[in-house]
DNA sequence: ATGAAAGCGCTAACAG
DNA sequence: CTGTTAGCGCTTTCAT
């Protein structure tokens, strides 16, 4: 600005101003100085401003996993969607690991976003409660936050579990093989717990060599598939809970030709679902509102809302494509 | 800052030093003054610092349209493989339109980054001269610049869309139907080059009638491999330029119950393209590879390199899952 | 309608 | 080993 100025002759706060639009500047001046801003190619210095104005870069922060591409993609778009409207900037800063996770966090913390939205893959974040406590608004999505308390997110897991089972059950089957990845993982136990409800239910005992836990990589849950299927009483289903599970159990039932005699019930949406043979059938939920509606938490926050932290919970579905209408052989 | 030095009894330049492991200070000091940080919670503000130290953010940013789920995670992959060993943050947002590109852009380049990793999708980047001139190191991805002369990693789309035509016509296809996105793209127009010239090599004429360009989502391009199919001297193979094309193509390709008799080749990785009947034959190149490499570029660059802007262009290659094997009826 | 001065939180440069 | 001063580029406040 100060370049403008000089170049214009007039002074640094006249240019900030007219760069503003806050009005109050001769109609001549201001159209020398917008001019000038144009010829010279000149960029506000976002981060001058934000200091000025205590931190605040108009910008919110997202932090996940690098994952479920799909999950990626339709998250960003409903946040996006919201943000968008609010003349806000999203950045997405993806971690690996736990403790790139909160290396990232804080990075962006340190860089004063106006608030952030965080699908957590740690256990704990107890250390962002120095962020919280600097009025740093947080909101998580998909999983709860453990060791602080803030706005949550959610899809009903516990219910997309349960409509799994219970769906699997109305076509016949009893033994339904469960595949899952980390075990301690909030989806992955809260649809566990829906699948044993349904049994309960039904009044049918859950047998837990039907549930294999903590595979990694689709070839880890190809293997948990091959076990359940070679059981002495095998499983007639499987419902998977996750994208490498579902992965795994598909190569399984095609090594041995039985596709089309087992059934199967993924979660979330994967792009190509629909076109397997048999399609896949899924119990999934909007992701895309998921992110709006965090997004509209996270504003209300940093518009100063500080009413109690909430969870919402989203509904989950069933997509019945085919495989998991498939009745049981028994 | 202040605040701690005030607490410990020191200079605010002290406690500067210890948290930033300068060196010269009483470890006792050095201690209390990170004892203190801790209790407090602190967090250095990055503004302030980036501002002072000519802002310099140690932040690079990432611009691309929300798209090809794939693509988008397999290249973040690879950027933070390299950004991760310089301790850069990596900052996405995404864009849906050119307009919003350019505002994207914009507004990172507001925000000081250090340097700006590009896919494009707008078709003229001249506005990113004033950003060019101001030292902004800037590399796209994947497809070229136009308006502008910057650093590019881009695959080689031509070889794709040659080796593509020349494999389908080694299982004996001549009607080879073309099926793309936006004829313009880069992308689009290098793969039907490269088709084009496979033909030329063969002594084969191209037959303009097979070539269905500018379809937008699936179920156009379901029309468009419908069409081709229903000539009266049909397509009897399929080469798809874009995800949603390739959607199309097997979802007309199944609803005739022909997916085994024509063959398809499509354009980089699905999820669950190996799970197909038949597994989804692609030409593709190593995405991860391409943000590596633009990445240690947009460094090279940052750290002062001033060469002239290169391009450099990664082999492609051919993954041979079965569709594309399918040999001519005729 | 315009400008001067102060200061956001930090670090570079220089003293002691 | 520690402190002082100045200033990054902008906005706020108060004058003019």
């Amino acid at each position: 600005m100060k370049a403008i100025a000089d170049r214009v002759g007039v002074s640094i706060k006249s240019v900030s101003r007219v760069l503003n639009g806050e009005g109050g500047a001769s109609p001549e001046t201001a159209n020398r100085i917008l001019a000038t801003a144009e010829e010279m190619g000149f960029r506000r210095n976002e981060l001058a401003r934000g200091l000025r104005q205590g931190s605040r870069t108009n910008t919110i922060g997202l932090v996940l996993k690098e994952s479920s591409t799909r999950f990626f993609v339709e998250l960003i778009r409903g946040i996006e969607d919201v943000a968008e409207r609010h003349e806000l900037l999203v950045v997405t800063a993806t971690s690996r690991s736990s403790d790139q996770e909160k290396a990232t966090l804080l990075a962006l913390s340190s860089r004063r976003v106006d608030g952030l939205l965080i699908v957590p893959a740690s256990f704990d974040q107890a250390y962002l409660r120095p962020e919280q406590a600097a009025g740093l608004p947080l909101v998580f999505i998909d999983r709860p936050p453990a060791g602080i308390a803030v706005d949550a997110v959610l899809s009903d897991c516990f219910g997309g579990g349960y409509a799994a089972a219970a769906h699997l059950m109305e076509n016949g089957h009893r033994r339904i093989g469960v595949i899952g990845g980390f075990a301690s993982a909030y989806t992955v136990s809260e649809r566990l717990r829906g699948y044993r409800a349904a049994f309960e239910t039904h009044g049918i005992r859950v047998d837990r060599n039907l549930i294999r836990l903590d595979t990694e990589g689709a070839s880890e849950a190809e293997a948990a598939a091959d076990e359940l299927l070679d059981l002495a009483d095998p499983a007639t289903a499987f419902f998977t809970l996750g994208n490498h599970c579902t992965v795994g159990a598909i190569r399984s039932l095609r090594a041995r030709g039985i596709s089309n005699d087992r059934a199967l019930v993924g979660v979330e949406n994967m792009e190509l679902a629909d076109m397997l043979e048999p399609p896949l059938t899924v119990v999934t939920h909007d992701i895309s509102d998921m992110g709006r509606i965090a997004t509209e938490r996270l504003l209300a926050r940093i518009n100063g809302d500080d009413s109690t932290p909430q969870v919402v919970i989203l509904p989950t579905r069933i997509i019945p494509r085919g495989s998991g209408e498939i009745p049981s052989a028994r």
